[in-house]
This record gives C-alpha cells, structure tokens and sequence, in this order.
DNA sequence: CATTTATATTGAGTTAGATTCATTTGATTT
DNA sequence: AAATCAAATGAATCTAACTCAATATAAATG
C-alpha cells in the first residue's frame, strides 16, 4: 500500500469517525434535549469510547454548536435551491419564506439549539457563519428588490431582514404548537406587507395618516419640553 | 404573641427567604449565565444553607422558571403602565412596541432564559401563564383596534401576534449586538406596517384628513410661537 | 518484513456541581 | 417547660462531563 492511498484513507475514516459522531449528536439532541443529551450516548450511538468524542469536539458545547452549524449549512443548501426556480424577486422572497418556516417548524427543536449557540459565539465566532450565510440570502433577494426599483420605499435591510425572520421564527412556534393552522396564511401575509408597505410609489412623503401622527409626534414632544 | 400573629410573621418570614431566593438566582443567572449559575452561590447569595433553596425550588430548572416567570409578570405591569397613557389604537400598538423593544434590549438575557423555559414546559405550564399575561396584552390593543374600525383589512390574530413580537424579538438581538442603531427606526416601522397594510383601503380619502391637518398645523405653529 | 516512530483510541479514574436526607435548630402548642 | 411540628442545615451521595495513562493501530524507515 503506497503512502498516498494509506493516507487518504485513513484521513477518510477519520472523517468517516467524524460524521458519525455529529450524526450520533444530533439524533441524541434532538431526541434527549441538550440538558438530556448524555456524551456517553452519543459515543454509543457512534460505536466509538466516551474519550473519542473528545478528540474531535473539545466539549458537549462545541460538539452543540457543529451541529447547529451543520443544521444551517444544510438549510441553506436547500433554501438556495427553492430559492432559484425564479427570477421574481417577490417569488424568491415567497419561496424563501415558504422553505424557511416549513424546515423550522419540522425541526422546531434546532430553534432553541440555536440559541443556545448564540449566547455564548461572540460576533464573529465561527460556530456562527453558517447563520450568517442563511441570513445573507434574504439580504441578496431583498437588495436586489431595491436595486429593480421594486421596493421603494424600503426601510434599512437590517430592519426588513428583523421583520421576515423574526416573524417566520415566531410563526414557526406557533405552527409547532398548534398544527391545524395554515402556513401559506403566515407566508402570504408576510410577503403582502412586503408588497404593500415597500412598493408604495404613491405618497413617498408617506400616507396621509403616516403624516398625521408624525405631526402629532411633534406636537407631543414639544408639550413635553414645556 | 398571639397565634394569628407569630403565624403572620412567620409566613412573612418565609415568603422574605423566597423573595430572597429568587432574587439571588435572578442576579446569579444574570451575572454567569444558565450553565455557569451555581445552587450554591445562589445560597450564598441569598444567605441561605444549599438546602434551603430546595424547600423552595424543586431544581436549578424551576428556579430558572420561577426567575423567567417574574420577569414577565414585572413586564407585564410595567407595559400596562406604558400602555395605559393613551387612548388611541396606533398609539397604544406604540408604546407597548417602544417598551417591550427597550426592555428586551435591556435584559437581554431573558430572552435566552425564556427559551429554556419554553423547551420542557408544556402549552398549559404554569410557568408560561406570565408570558400569556403579556402576550394578551397585545390581542387587547389589537382587537380593540378591529372593534374600532381602525384594522379593517387584518389578518388572524395570531399572525399579527406573531409578527409584532417575533419583529421586535429579533430586533432586540440585532440592537443588543449594534447599540448604535436606533430603535425608533424599528418601533415606527412596525407600527407603519399595521397603519399601512391593515388601515382600510376604501376609506373616504382626502377632505376630512386634509381638514384634521390643517387644523394640526395651525396648533403647531401656536406651540412654536410661544 | 521487522522495527521504530507517530497517531488514534480506549475506558477507568477524576472532578464539579446538582440533589438528597439524617440531624439540628427554632417555633408553637399543651 | 416538655412535647410536637416545621424549617433549615451541610455533609454525603450521585451523576455526568471531562481527563489521561495505557494500548492499539497505522506510517515510516532501513
């Protein structure tokens, strides 16, 4: 056996080791919860020792957070295909928010992983890349909105990007809860406001009644400065 | 001393070393966070034995529960307040959006904390009747409004339910992170949606609005002159 | 191919921290 | 003030994450 095949191989099955471990992770997280979780399942679950585990994951918080990681990476693999059977940047939204809250409402457990992974990542951890690439998709679709002159009177992408997935997560637990409801109904008002609150071409200074209270704001602060 | 009294003072006593407790826990839970809380510095902190703290708490877990559980009720009667200087719809929708932001942003940690009590509690929990609490105070202001006339075009109540708290929820992860950003530009965002997209559509446009603006601008220019 | 060197794996042992419970302390009743 | 009951204590127990000396396996060398 030459030096580069044994060598390729074996960097294989280490990887073929590691896969089975974040396999073994996920299925006994999802199944357990994180606090259920045991490191001594999961090493079962994988066919390894307890002590293997730790030679690829420091800790159960990092092992969490690869498959936080793994979880979104996969999530935006197939969002960017459901994304791309159009062209219509209101279609790619609708598309996006459609994949969106249906993955999270079937893995609704993720969203809480995903926390967990927040609150200790700084901004720029890694663990947290995949996130930011998933949340860039939205971003894509919604400047390129701006760009065709189909949004407006569009607000800051942050703040736009804040109201669609704040909404879907949101939604996403609702729908969890009670299955009966309707996740077209969700999407399709969401998309509407999109349609109605950024395309509005009208009244640039805003709507009559947009007007009226920002005058009234006005008004108050100077009662209040009195 | 009489039985009634001892009793009394007793019962006070106790209910003291409970408010003691839970303090001590809040700040613990606040100062290390979920993992890094220990039941004996929380004793420590509420000059308790480590014992004590479980005559009054099953476990670490409902102790987290009961901390979250305050927290929403405080927030409760804190929003009622800044609800209750307004009559109008829009500007109730207002203040509850401005408080609950600035409030989320301020304790940001409870939002993480809440999600843990949300994984294991059930929908019919007792420690997730706080966060009913608040959340109803929504679906007042809200069905108030469809009563009013004032949100014609509304979708279910639950979406927009979803949609104001998921927005607001995820700006205050967004601010928290970016203290430069304002969170006014959030607030009048969300509360333009609601004015735009469920405001009726066929309402007698022009004149009288026209009138009402007229009238506010001669009250301006009253306030500005003395 | 035998031998050395390097790397990967193991699982028993250690440790931290949540939880328990036999004992003590303090209050209430008779 | 003795008996009874409730509240508090903290040492002991238990659980599960994590470590590390020993072992097995693979790669390199001559």
């Amino acid at each position: 056996m030459n030096k580069a095949t044994s060598t390729r191989t074996q960097r294989q099955k280490m990887e073929a080791k590691e896969q089975a471990i974040l396999n073994a992770a996920r299925a006994e997280f999802s199944a357990m919860g994180v606090e259920g979780a045991k490191m001594s399942a999961i090493a079962k679950r994988a066919s390894v020792a307890e002590g293997t585990v730790y030679l690829y994951y420091r800790n159960k918080k990092e092992l969490l957070d690869a498959v936080v990681s793994k979880f979104w990476q996969d999530l935006t693999r197939g969002a960017r295909a459901a994304i791309h059977k159009n062209t219509d940047t209101i279609q790619r939204l609708e598309a996006l928010a459609q994949f969106h809250l249906r993955e999270l409402v079937r893995e609704f457990d993720f969203v809480g992983f995903t926390v967990r992974t927040r609150e200790t990542g700084t901004l720029d951890s890694p663990s947290l890349e995949p996130i930011r690439g998933y949340v860039a998709l939205f971003d894509e679709i919604f400047s390129q909105g701006v760009d065709r002159g189909i949004f407006v009177n569009a607000p800051k992408i942050w703040i736009a990007r804040d109201l669609f997935y704040g909404t879907l997560e949101y939604a996403s637990r609702t729908l969890h809860l009670h299955p009966d409801r309707a996740q077209e109904d969700v999407v399709e008002h969401l998309i509407s406001l999109f349609q109605i609150r950024y395309r509005e071409t009208a009244a640039p200074e805003g709507s009559p009644l947009v007007e009226v209270n920002k005058r009234l704001a006005r008004i108050e602060s100077m009662l209040k400065n009195q």
